[in-house]
DNA sequence: CTACAGCCTGTAGTAACTACGGGTACAAGG
DNA sequence: CCTTGTACCCGTAGTTACTACAGGCTGTAG
């Protein structure tokens, strides 16, 4: 049990290969998807085994685990490459990078405004509504007045 | 110019027929939204002229009026197509409407909210950095870090 | 008569995956 | 030894809601 060899683990937690399963576990991404990040090139081509398996190592587990956080925090994967471009090349500067997430916190705070925005209007046409029975109803109305 | 032919205006700013490009332009949707919309069966196919172009009438201005306005507020085309089909079927209540209104707003809600969550991880990861030259990054620390 | 706009159809591209179909590989159980 | 089951392989299609061609016809104004 502390040697699961489907999932390329060899010792005490310590991790020197990993099956695609077994990133998938680790990092909650799905498999197909870190398939899909090789093809569009987001994470690079592993190794193969003898029988043609993906064999990744911790430099990859890092790397999707990267691409996973700057996703959950709602970084497109453009901007995703952009950071890691940066990161790759190795001469990113600070400034570089809180750039692109000070367009993205813009961007996000743009979004909750039009959110908003619509939550008012959603809210007052859904109460002018009496919930009769009767066909007569105040939200179609709006969405149908000239 | 109060004949505006190729519209298929006639008279007064009364509107007797539109052209895909009139409809258009009096909605505001993109004329390829339109043969779109026709296309998966959210506006009926219109009669068509004797060269094959199609002619519409006041009441696909005001279905496509409706649909507008429903996208606009957020609904998806399945609600617009829920919402459409009560329309349709004439027999609508008011509650019926208000329902899929609410739960649309409990989308915007809960959306919001997500948002609101991703803003401040955002404004406090970006806030650590102190924009140096240096390629050390905090932004970048986080994203990576185990 | 010749531009040129407007319309026609159908298909492909966008974002970011997810799901599926059809096939191979390998370990454990009987 | 064989079977069963799981994991993996690849490539393609489906999702949402459009947008953008490509290639061709029509219709009108100058």
């Amino acid at each position: 049990m502390d040697s699961d060899v489907t999932d390329g683990e060899v010792t005490g937690g310590e991790v020197t290969a990993l099956s695609i399963g077994g990133l998938s576990r680790r990092t909650g991404v799905h498999l197909e998807t870190v398939r899909y990040y090789e093809n569009i090139g987001i994470m690079p081509a592993p190794p193969r085994s003898a029988a043609g398996h993906r064999r990744y190592d911790r430099e990859h587990l890092k790397r999707l685990t990267f691409v996973k956080r700057s996703r959950e925090l709602g970084f497109t994967l453009k901007e995703v490459r952009a950071l890691l471009a940066l990161v790759d090349g190795g001469d990113y500067t600070c400034g570089e990078v809180q750039d692109l997430t000070l367009k993205h916190l813009r961007d996000v705070r743009d979004k909750i405004a039009d959110l908003q925005r619509l939550e008012v209007t959603l809210a007052e046409i859904s109460d002018k509504c009496a919930r009769g029975t009767i066909p007569d109803c105040p939200v179609i109305e709006t969405l149908f007045r000239d």
